[in-house]
DNA sequence: AATGAATGAGGATTCATTCAT
DNA sequence: GATGAATGAATCCTCATTCAT
């Protein structure tokens, strides 16, 4: 029996070890041999499957971003009509993609998307989709859509900073943005 | 006798140019090699007054954030009595130290706070002056100026990531903060 | 597959190296690079095998102290009962590590013994064995082998040091030390 | 009042330190800087007065053979005509160019003697002065004063080898030797 | 597919030495 | 005489990447 279907296994365990791996360093600065250890694998055979150290870490950026939009989509399929917003926003602070190791690894996708092209292609794509849902959610319960998801895309992106390097985790995060939105939606009423 | 007093312009120079390469490179993979050339010194002399790299990040960052500092203190100062929430708002996306290098120095601070003792204390001080700051300038006009002054604080990181990462500067992003105060000022009133 | 097994072979070439290097330098002042290049390999690998420059200075010591005691146990085993202290001091002069090179690393030896835990180890382990081995050998033969034996170790380093430094080789060295054997060994017969 | 006679006093202040530092560090490997500091001054006017590291350590060598030749010259014209063997023994082993800095830099002198012309040349001195007195005071003394010379130079240089890499000082150490000597003396008398 | 082997390039750091004042 | 200033050269070490098997 031939070993068949490794590349994709082996794959997905890159991608977890270096999600891990930058977790734990809390920085960019970490060695493709550090990844494939944990990985267990060797650091050429990383490079075999993913060509290069940019394109694990991309692989990677990729993979949280995938695991968050499918916390969203589930998110608001589940909610109902009017609750769309909340759980929106909920979603954001829950769930798998959000744990102190992710969190670290976004922090520093914020930094990789200064310089790189597909980092910055990516995040871009992030914010699109965030600002997007935002803006459907909002709609039919205040004047400017626009303006009031941008608002509260910043907020949700601000908590996050502070809850990242407060390291108290993500308690309260959640209820400050409902408490803007809140205000926001009220305003002018 | 010697040439005398250079020391503090050489440590200046240095700090300068620290901000510099790193507003450039939008990471802190920056060389001392590369610094001390922008400052117009060898490496060698950069170690001499530094004592190694990551103290020349940290003088970078000290200055940074008393720079920003300053700029709020004035601001303060400035501001009628009643306005001084708008003006810290202000203050906080207007300035010499937000622009794009300094920017991106900054976002790189967030996430050397991750690891490095001394980073994660100046961000702190800087985290609890500004807490502090939007506290004292929202007393007497709302009924829970802690919470409102933590909200607040998150929005402002938060739209300067946005702002930092979109690259179209701060056009419009203190409009954002004051209009979240607004709303959350206005609230069941 | 890989090539595999080559690690056992490239630490030999670097501790051989390492040993050639000194003792052509005559100083521990030699450079990882000098030690790579003369074993054949790159600075690098050295590094990868054996973790730093300390270790391979180390790994170098143990070769040599290896080689002598295994000099030593032939020698006193091939030695008839009565000749011994005989066989055991030519044994300290004759042999494959007593090479001008080895000596330039062993003399480099006692001064690094002087402030590393592990070469100080390692000295400690090379002296008492020796004195151990004379003691043995002087017994039944003198009143006090414990004295005997410390004297005469002294009078076997003194004579490497001297040898070493003549540049003349060890012509004479043994004969000397079997003087003052039977010096020691008539007294107050 | 100029500051006149500054050189010698500066020379000596610079030996002085060089002795003391090498003797802390147990090896050559300490910096100009750092026996600078000690003596009180700018690396820059050691190398003005040394003209380079080498040289300066030449002199602190020079200075610890003159303070043992001195303490030998007065051993000597101190000593009853029929006890000069024994007092140079001793004095091999006592006076201030004996403290445990001295017999690091001792050793570590014999490490540079095997590269450096200047020190080997230094050291040559040294071994012949030593190798003279004691024949000289073993003349009448016994048959071959040349041969019992040289084993008892081995032997006292082969205790002064032990006794610094005891750590345990001198003690005794003159014994040993004196013992030696009375056994190589006694022989077929 | 998988890996041990191997390296070149690069980076922080140190230090002897020189120089201007 | 004396020193702060300044640097080039060298060294250890790391790491992404390539290669042979």
């Amino acid at each position: 029996m031939p070993k068949i279907g490794q590349e994709p296994l082996r794959r997905k365990a890159l991608v977890a070890a270096t999600v891990d791996v930058i977790g734990e360093a809390g920085s960019l600065d970490v060695t493709v041999g550090q990844i494939a250890k944990r990985a267990g694998m060797s650091s050429a055979l990383a490079h075999h499957y993913f060509g290069g150290k940019a394109q694990i870490f991309l692989a990677a950026m990729r993979h949280i971003l995938a695991e968050y939009s499918e916390e969203v989509r589930l998110a608001l399929i589940a909610a109902p009509a009017g609750q769309r917003l909340e759980a929106l926003i909920d979603a954001n602070f829950v769930g798998s993609c959000f744990t102190p190791a992710a969190i670290s690894a976004w922090l520093n996708f914020y930094v990789l998307a200064q310089r790189d092209e597909d980092a910055a292609r990516l995040l871009k794509i992030y914010q699109r989709r965030l600002h997007s849902n935002l803006k459907h959610s909002l709609k039919d319960r205040c004047k400017d859509p626009q303006e009031i998801a941008s608002i509260l895309a910043a907020q949700i992106d601000g908590v996050y900073l502070r809850a990242a390097l407060s390291g108290k985790g993500m308690q309260g995060a959640a209820e400050k943005v409902r408490h803007v939105a809140r205000a926001l939606l009220e305003e002018k009423a």
